[in-house]
DNA sequence: GGTCAGCGCAACCAGGAGGTTGCCCAATGA
DNA sequence: TCATTGGGCAACCTCCTGGTTGCGCTGACC
């Protein structure tokens, strides 16, 4: 279903977020189901808040993301529609070569 | 499981091979579990051979998909386990959120 | 009010990604 | 044998990406 319209979000493009570690380590902070701040991703990661910055913007165009202002500090927390979305491409994918194994075979072995 | 051992092929790896929409289209057509010839999978793509060559090295690279010769001719086909192992890994990710999110809610329901 | 913490914006830079062209090599088949 | 077909290799180009630095703004706190 994905309801919550992820139009626009097409899934190479969520692929594409996902495919860099320190996205990856920002989407696995961020499955705490808390929000977090920039700062706050930015501990521990040898990086700048600059660069951060521009991975959770990345990630936010993906739609795995949503960002909040609240006060001084930007807030972001984990959108999991998108990943479910991400999978469900994948288990389609993976469901169309069993399909299609399963008829080769088929064929073969009649 | 897993078996076949894609030691090397992180998760990021494979999410970034995916994050191209031409190569989706590439894993697309390699899911019909037979075998591809390069200039076959050139066809209809408005791409040089050697531009569908790349993304091809690049899917191989990733476990996505191998390569063998045949005569003249380079041959390849899915090998759908790197695929299983990254929907297991955004399952894992989806899991690890719904269980932060329960036990978020029962610390403030008690 | 002044200081500090948290961010946003813009400029800049190096390297990699996606793509092309040109050339050459090996199988194939008439 | 010889033309054709399928590919590999290398050079080259452009644009995007990941990263930095510098600066300025605003909310929080004393």
């Amino acid at each position: 279903m994905s309801r919550t319209s992820l139009r626009g979000r097409s899934p190479a493009s969520v692929f594409s977020a996902l495919g860099d570690t320190t996205r990856l380590e920002l989407v696995a902070r961020l499955s705490d189901g808390k929000q977090h701040s920039i700062t706050e991703l930015t501990d521990g990661l040898a990086l700048t808040r600059q660069a951060v910055t521009k991975h959770l913007q990345v990630l936010s165009g993906a739609g795995l993301v949503t960002r909040k202002r609240i006060g001084r500090e930007s807030r972001f927390d984990m959108r999991p529609d998108a990943i479910a979305d991400a999978r469900d491409y994948l288990t389609r994918v993976s469901d169309q070569w069993d399909q299609a194994i399963a008829r080769l075979r088929a064929a073969v072995e009649e």
